[in-house]
DNA sequence: AGTTGAACCGAAAGCGTTTTCGGTTGACAC
DNA sequence: GTGTCAACCGAAAACGCTTTCGGTTCAACT
């Protein structure tokens, strides 16, 4: 009882052309506004839905994008990709657009999938995340032709279409505040030199050192994987400097997280002893004990933005260049960055009068 | 300068015809091995990838399943979704299968688009996560015979396919485990009941204590959100008890955090004056201070296995009702689940000999 | 020598749209 | 009345592949 669908028995019942009836459904004007609504009509007393396949044969588009799930190191723990596919999925659909997703097990078999979409071309654009400093893709989408949009820039990413966040700018902002604190001895736990928003954000904080007239300490820039043992890690070469920090800024909440395990570790609170801000907004921040400052960026409305973004990049309707977008974090206040601590850590109850004579002044 | 793809060119480079091209490259029988070899030299000399949408024109399949974002509360931190998906995508690109992305903004929303599909047929199988107990999903498919698999089971799955970890062997042994360091108060904080895993793990839990020879207690079976807050209210509503359970079984990691945020604010200490154990075997929990004792499921190899069902059913190699697969969780010992603390939690010292001599046998 | 039957391959009919190109109207001006 | 120009619509050719159906060839049996 499979009852044939089609443009065919709509142009039957109404004694159209399948040619016309496509153009109505379509939207064409050389169509009457009489006829295409008879051909509404039927359409969608029959319940027609075009064939999806059929169509992007004969129209030569593919109204799909494809988003390339970012892997690093095994670890696909990426807390914002459900977000930020829900917000691409959506935009997307509201134009009749699919998302595809593309998971690359290499650069070998990333490289491969895209030399088949540029062959194919069942995919009319990508978009990528996880940028790196210095990231092959540029070049090779570019050289391949396949328009897509990046979920962060690059230093190949000048002349191609991108939305980020402004790391740098958030990081700027991050050192001031703890400046603004009373800090002086503010260190930075950044991610591995290759992706661009560890560079990013360390330049924010070194930036942000400079603007409040504070100078860069030896060993205060440390760099690490973006993981709790990475986090936890760096704060421990941290506290074996000479002078520690007062103040530390990471470059996520789960390494700011390990940090914190490595300050309580020795025997210091977080927040006290030690100030610390994270980057990322993540909701178990505010569970911690103390909960973690941290700095949040929107993920829905970034993908709904790339999306459009790409589409129109797609349609011709404007160049990758002219599609370039810096979003801006903002700071979550909790409990982990306060004024430097008056008070002295660990026993050292006798020191506690003459440091905080000296410092003065910072009691909430 | 568009050279010409297709297999037309490959037809006249080797003095074939069109059909014979498609049938080599298709492996059918009826062509000679020489001749197939041939084909496939140039083909892969030629760089040829063939057009997908013609294909799936003609020869009526899609090669396409679609995954249905779980949207809870608008929230969409799911930890799971990056793992499930790449282990879905991966086995799919296998296959030569897409993977696409659906997010439906309401249960409206998604009938919606599952009645499209079923029209459209531009997708041909689907897989859907967060069952709920009584999901009307699993009808609706069924009626516009929309292959699918769950991840997750639900009362109305006894005929369709589906993929679920063994939640209520892993509250069992969750249970047990508890109970075999000695504790004989354990608490559960469970789920909304909607949800069909949260009613597997009260049950398992239920099931653990009887296995253990302990009752439930009233008031020990709490029931909230999937967030920190939900597990910290609960938590706290579990302390005000008259007598306070010693372990606490939690639906989820999450949960479990926040209610060793209660803990703590009672001035306990997780793991000491109370035991806890989490599920999902979040990588932050081992960060923790004390690390989340907790109990980790598959991710990847159950969206691999998923994708493999759905693509055998699609086929039509095997009915739902025979895709019905348990995985199972395993224990992951940390920091919270210790035996029952020898200790007094404020100053209620002259209740411990008591319930101490009662209990007895049970120390380590 | 005739028959049979694998083994191979080509012709051609789709698959369900889009889109170009003309053709037919009728109105309106000249 | 002839010409012109919109406004509408139909015919038909793509789009690039799959798949059915036959046809040819050639070796191997009768």
């Amino acid at each position: 009882m499979e009852e044939p669908k089609g443009l065919k028995v709509i142009a039957e019942r109404l004694n159209l052309s399948e040619s016309t009836v496509s153009r109505a459904l379509n939207d064409y004007r050389d169509i009457s506004a009489r006829t295409k609504a008879r051909v509404r009509d039927v359409a969608e007393e029959l319940g027609y839905e075009p064939n999806t396949h059929a169509r992007r044969l004969a129209s030569g588009k593919s109204d799909t994008i494809g988003y390339v799930l970012p892997k690093q190191d095994g670890q696909l723990t990426e807390t914002f990709l459900g977000e930020l596919m829900a917000g691409m999925a959506k935009t997307l659909a509201g134009c009749g657009w699919d998302l595809m997703v593309l998971a690359p097990q290499s650069p070998e078999d990333e490289l491969a999938i895209f030399k088949k979409i540029a062959r194919a071309r069942h995919v009319s654009g990508l978009i990528i995340s996880r940028t790196y400093i210095d990231d092959p893709r540029f070049r090779i989408l570019q050289d391949l032709k396949i328009p897509f949009v990046s979920h962060g820039r690059s230093n190949e990413s000048a002349n191609s279409a991108w939305l980020d966040v402004d790391n740098e700018l958030a990081f700027v902002e991050m050192t001031s505040y703890l400046a603004s604190l009373g800090h002086r001895r503010i260190a930075h736990i950044g991610g591995a030199p290759v992706y661009n928003f560890a560079r990013q954000r360390a330049d924010g904080w070194k930036r942000g050192l400079k603007n409040s007239g504070l100078k860069e300490v030896a060993g205060y820039a440390e760099s690490t994987e973006l993981s709790f043992e990475g986090g936890n890690a760096a704060m421990k070469r941290l506290l074996a400097l000479d002078e520690p920090p007062t103040a530390v800024c990471c470059v996520s909440d789960v390494v700011a997280i390990g940090a914190m395990r490595a300050i309580r570790d020795a025997g210091h609170l977080p927040g006290r002893e030690i100030s610390l801000v994270g980057y990322d907004g993540l909701e178990i921040g505010s569970l911690l004990d103390p909960p973690l400052t941290t700095m949040s960026q929107p993920l829905q409305s970034a993908g709904s933005r790339l999306a459009e973004m790409l589409i129109t990049i797609v349609e011709g309707k404007s160049m990758p260049a002219d599609n370039q977008e810096l979003f801006r974090a903002s700071l979550v206040r909790r409990g982990t960055a306060n004024p430097p601590f008056e008070g002295v850590p660990e026993g050292r109850e006798k020191h506690r009068q003459s440091i905080n004579s000296n410092v003065g002044g910072f009691e909430s």
